[in-house]
DNA sequence: GCCTGCCGTAACGCAAGAGGTTACAATAGG
DNA sequence: CCTATTGTAACCTCTTGCGTTACGGCAGGC
């Protein structure tokens, strides 16, 4: 469960236009207004083009009565897919030889 | 589950000295060098001074065998308490009223 | 045909963030 | 005492997130 190695995440933008703007009639101008943000941020984070930060995820949450966690989770699960996807000097890493084996933390 | 109201989640840089740095007995100065990034950026994360990017994410997990969903959770968590404990204009953001209550979409 | 609203987007500017290098003072251990 | 490690300051660079303004394109209504 949880591998990256699959197709492309869906975008926070295509949640918010699919399950949110559509389904409630939200122009992206009038939805913009509601969140605060100018109209270039609002229309460039639906079309994919510019990431939801973690003040536009809260922004989101209070507007649809969601979890920031949400937001900030699909970015994230799209970031890790992205630069998994293209060469990085992150690849050069070796693994640290471990001793015995060190359980990893339960998400805490 | 999951809720943000709660104390300080730990920062990735306290499960990188407590879980790693210290069982394996690596300096700041070896695991930087490990990492391929300078000892500057990697004091700061584990000071607490700097936060997990995407990149550092990767290269964490690679060096210790673990997910890089893991730091930018923990990296996440943490920003998004942080957030929420100071003043944001995203506090003046109002729930925008739903018609039929709109299920949220499980974290796909 | 014309006006109006919505949209994408380019061109700015601005502030912040993330990273690097160098250098210095403090600390701990052999 | 000497050495390794560390935190940190100063400085530079590039990128990013966001705002404003302005423009052209595309509907729809009248």
């Amino acid at each position: 469960m949880g591998r990256i190695t699959t197709r492309r995440p869906s975008s926070p933008g295509e949640i918010i236009k699919g399950l949110y703007m559509e389904p409630l009639n939200l122009s992206i101008t009038e939805l913009a207004a509601r969140l605060g943000v100018s109209r270039k941020t609002l229309s460039a984070i639906v079309n994919g083009r510019a990431p939801v930060t973690v003040d536009m995820a809260m922004r989101l949450s209070r507007a649809f009565s969601t979890s920031p966690e949400l937001w900030v989770g699909l970015q994230s699960k799209l970031d890790l897919w992205e630069a998994s996807q293209k060469e990085g000097a992150w690849k050069n890493v070796e693994p640290v030889h471990m001793p015995e084996q060190v359980e990893a933390p339960a998400q805490a």
